[in-house]
This record gives C-alpha cells, structure tokens and sequence, in this order.
RNA sequence: GGCCCCGUAGCUCAGUGGAUAGAGCGGUGGACUUCGAAUCCACGCGCGGAGGUUCGAUUCCUCCCGGGGCCA
C-alpha cells in the first residue's frame, strides 16, 4: 500500500517556526545528514515504498543556487548518507533525490528512544515557553452553549491543548456581557413568561426560558451555570470567567495609554496608524464608551496579568475584528503579533438537506447537549476537529446520529482497546523494553512502516501547534491507527518469537495512540 | 464597492514547491479453529477555468467563474 510522504521534522522547518521536538528520531537523521553536507535537510517518507525508508530533495533545492547539476549533487550526498550509522543504503533517483534505506539497528534503537521518552514524546516541542491565554467560546448567556459555540470550544480547546503539550503554560478564558441590551432582553424575556406573557418580540423565546421562570430569582447566574456544566461535560474546562462589567471600570486606565485624538465632540484611537483599516470610536459624543472601549481595557487587563500571548478564539464572522484587536495591541506596548486572532469558518446545520437558520432568540438552535446526547462527546468533538478551521462545517441533523457509528474516531480508539487487550494477555514482566531485544531475523514491512509512523508524531504536534491547527492529529491518528491494525493482521503477537519487540511496538503504538486522542479531547479505551 | 474563507473521487474531507495526489463514507467481491472482525484484502472516478513565477505548481502570484461570511 502506497504510503503519502509526510514532511518529517526537519531543522529548516524548525528554525523558521521556532521549534524543536525533544526526541525526534527523524529529525536526528535529517540533522546528522545536514552536518554531513553542510545544509538543512528535510527528509520524507517517499510515496512508493520501493524508494526506501526516507528521501530528501535537498540536492534539487540546492542546485539552483550552487550553479551544478542536481544528481551531481545528490551523488554526493548519498556518499555521505552511507558513512552515517544506521544507514543501510543511500541512491540518487530521478532527477535529483536521494533515497534512504535504513538499517535495522535504527528501528531497534528509534523504538527504544520512543520508550525512554514514555509519555514526553513528541511534547515540549516549543524552543521558548510562553504564557498563552486562550479566550474561547465567549458566548454571552442568554442561552445554553449551541452547536455553533461548541465548534468554538472545541478548536479553541485543541489549540490549547497542543500549545500546553508544546511545553506552553496554557490558561483558558471565558469572556461574556454581563452588562448589555442583550443581558436585559435576556431578563425580560424571563420575567414575562413568569408573568404568564409571551416574551418580547426582539426577545428569547426558546422552551429553556420557560423552564428558568420556574425558579425565583436572577435566572443569569443559573444560566452561567448551566452552559459552564455543558461545556465540562464537553471536556472544556475554563481557568477564568471574566465579565465586561468588571473590565468596563478599566476603560480610563486604558484610554489613557492609547493614541488617541477629539473630533466632532467624540474620542477616537488612532488605530490606522497601528495596521487597522479606519479609526475607531472610543467614547461617543454623548460620553458613553463604545464597545471597542471595553475591548481596549480588556486587553489592556489580559496583558497586565503577565501573559506572553493572547490568543482569541472568533468565529468567521468576526474577521474584520483582527485589525482593530491588534492595533491595540501595538497600541499598549506589545508586538501585534502577540496578539493572535484565529478565525475558523462557521457551521451550517441543516435538516433533511434543508438549510435552518440559527437564531438563538428564537429558539430554533441545536444545543450543544442535544448534539452530545444524540452522539456522544467523544464523536462529537472528533467531529468538530478533524476539518479545517478554515472548512466551513455542514451538519445534518438528522443524518448525524446516523453517520455517528462511521466515525473514525472509533476506528482509533479500537486500536487503543486492541492493544490493551494483547497487553492484559502478555505475560507478566514482558514488554518491559530494552534496545537489546532486537527481534529475530528481518523486520516485517508493517513493523518498520509502523515503527516510521510512530517516529512522524513529534513533528506532527509540534506542526499542528505552531499551525493552530489541531485537525492534523485525528489524521495522523488515523493513519496510525491503520497502520497498527495491518501490522496485527499480518503479524501474531504474543507467542511469536519476537514477542518482545512486538509488545514494545503495541506499547509504544498504545501511548502515541492515547496521546493522539488526549490531544483532541476524547477517551482513549481499553475496553469498548 | 472593499475585505476574509472555500472550490480536490458520487458524498464528507486530508494534502501550504517534488517522484504514480490520498483517507473515510457509499458500491462490488473476498478473509474469523489464531493476541478483540468496531478488523483486514481487492476493484473505480478527481485538483473549477485561464495566464504567470519555477528545473518542477493541487500548493505561490494575477484575473475570471462558482459557494459561504463580514463591512460599507
């Protein structure tokens, strides 16, 4: 089976992003190669496997600016491919690349550094830690968290975890309007049905409404309450809760630090100079802040409680916020880039094919419980994270319980429970690993293509980290995944006289597996 | 009118300069006396269009067409 090159970690890439996998067996190699040659290589896994274990191009990339014919150079580079450890063979094909073979001294040793990194591999990737706050959802609580949202939570969730893994001191942040119309139309919409009236029109009109007019009282706490409850149970768990009201008291402080100027009676920040489209309104004439006042203090109070880096979380339709946010940024001090925006693209729901809109005044929103109830958190947030941000998201309800059981999420996590299984039926004090066991006669294709796919995970996170794009690793996994699931089918585990190897390649397999899973939010069985 | 995202297989999507572009779902046909068949194996079709940069473009640039969104 044809295996897609996949970039492997490579000191180019590393440089150019600042970071640095602890144990990166690949980018070992491509780093001891680079030394040979005097340049950075990037090794990939060649799409036909008759190419061998790795190849680089480097030679191609190279020839242009050394005036000399690419095989020249890549002849070369196989010659001192060859001296290295562990290299069984190097060639020159095509037009230029250079094709590995390794030895299997170097699946013995890669695996025994796999083992010795235990649950470190493929983490601390960044080359300096920071302190990120990732502000997520935000959602204001008029209503519980919906669908819509829970895309929000979990991309932003995501990037958080891979950000923490990457040695990040990650803190997670809900922001919300405590203090608007939106808060009073939320209010009175309470308030009427309790008085036996239809809410407002401009109101909130969902069943929930009514079921918070049972109970007495100011019904936003218990709103606040509830969606922290769901989103818990959607495995968000937020360090802080910060509301306008309190960052609104900041306002003064931090118009005092912004560029501002008067016209026409109002305050305005002169954003333009600072990378923003147009200039923007601070406190109208008539003396009342706007809006971007209070966006002004908040940032102002995030960057006071010592963080590195802000990283905001905002659906598509706020795009056109990233200018005016970062002109702040600059604005109070801090580089713009500092400030990081990422925008995924919406989600569409629709119903039988029919497209709904989503409007959560008038009640006609899918809820992130409902969705959780329907197919579980585990497909759910698999579901969210394996597109693109930047891929808008179609769900159709009524297919999506039905789809639930193709999710391949499933597929990953019978992997996990595979694994688990050989290892309750291993014998006792087996598996525990040493570089010596070397297994008897040659390595199978699927133990060295598994072996290679485990070893692609540290520059897999690192990438997905520094990208913010976490749906990098359900592919990974799943490719991982099926990988483990050829090598079982064609190979006997226990029993087998190389029991020992193969115990450490399930183990191994086992723990970048969970950690895939634990990256994106979901359980890793042992059991399903 | 300006700006952002997208267009890859029948469907949902990976793939941010390399060799013959990949998965899942759906379809067809095979494989359980064996560590878990939620598995494995085999079979088909595809980069919206036109230019440009490059030794090489699905990938980068320009324009056009089509879908979604924001602002004015």
């Amino acid at each position: 089976m044809p295996v897609r090159p996949i970039r492997s970690s490579v000191s180019r890439r590393c440089s150019l992003h600042g970071t640095r996998p602890m144990a990166d067996p690949v980018g070992k190699l491509s780093r001891s190669l680079g030394e040979a040659i005097g340049a950075a290589v990037d090794l990939e896994r060649p799409g036909d496997p008759t190419h061998g274990d790795y190849a680089t191009n480097v030679a191609l990339q190279l020839a242009g600016r050394l005036r000399r014919p690419p095989r020249e150079i890549a002849e070369e580079l196989a010659l001192a491919a060859r001296t290295l450890a562990h290299v069984g063979a190097a060639s020159v094909a095509g037009p230029g690349f250079v094709n590995l073979e390794l030895a299997d001294t170097w699946f013995t040793e890669t695996l025994a550094s796999v083992h010795a990194d235990g649950d470190r591999f493929g983490g601390n990737s960044a080359t300096t830690r920071e302190r990120v706050q990732v502000e997520m959802v935000s959602a204001n609580p008029t209503g519980p968290i919906t669908v819509a949202s829970a895309r929000n939570g979990a991309y932003g969730d995501c990037v958080a975890r891979l950000l923490a893994f990457a040695g990040h001191k990650v803190e997670r942040e809900y922001y919300y309007n405590d203090a608007g119309g939106q808060m009073e139309k939320f209010r009175e919409s309470v308030e009427a049905v309790r008085r036996g009236e239809e809410p407002p029109e401009d109101g909130y009109h969902g069943e929930y409404i009514a079921v918070l007019a049972e109970t007495p009282g100011d019904p936003v706490p218990r709103m606040l309450e509830s969606m922290e409850a769901s989103l818990e149970q959607f495995r968000i768990h937020f360090d802080t809760y910060e509301r306008q009201s309190v960052v609104e008291t900041e306002i003064p402080e931090a118009i005092e630090l912004l560029d501002t100027f008067e016209d026409e009676g109002a305050l305005w920040a002169r954003t333009s100079a600072h990378g923003d489209e147009k200039d923007r309104v601070l406190v109208r004439s008539d003396g009342v802040p706007t809006y971007f006042a209070a966006d002004a203090a908040y940032v102002r109070r995030k960057y006071a409680k010592g963080f590195d880096r802000l990283v905001y979380v905002l659906g598509a339709d706020h795009h056109g916020y990233v200018g005016r946010l970062q002109a702040l940024a600059e604005m109070l001090g801090h580089p713009r880039e500092s400030l990081e925006v990422l925008i995924y693209q919406l989600v569409h729901l629709t119903k039988g094919g029919e497209a709904t809109k989503m409007s959560k005044r008038r009640g006609d929103v899918v809820f992130l419980d409902e969705f959780v109830e329907e197919i579980g958190v585990d497909a759910a947030r698999w579901y969210l994270v394996s597109r693109g941000h930047d891929q808008t998201i179609e769900i159709d309800i009524d297919l999506a319980a039905e789809k639930t059981a193709k999710n391949p999420v499933f597929y990953v996590q019978y992997a996990h429970a595979r694994i688990a299984g050989i290892l309750r039926n291993a014998p006792e004090g087996s598996g525990s690993w040493q570089a010596a066991s070397t297994p008897v006669g040659q390595f199978a294709t699927e133990e060295r293509d598994l072996v290679k796919r485990i070893v692609e995970f540290p520059a897999i996170a690192a990438e997905a980290a520094v990208r913010r794009a976490p749906h990098a690793i359900p592919t990974y996994a799943i490719r991982l995944a099926d990988d483990f699931h050829r090598f079982y089918h064609h190979h006997k585990v226990l029993g087998s006289p190389e029991q020992e190897f193969r115990l450490a390649l399930c183990g191994a397999t086992k723990s970048v597996v969970a950690r895939c899973l634990d990256l994106v939010g979901v359980e890793a069985p042992d059991s399903m």
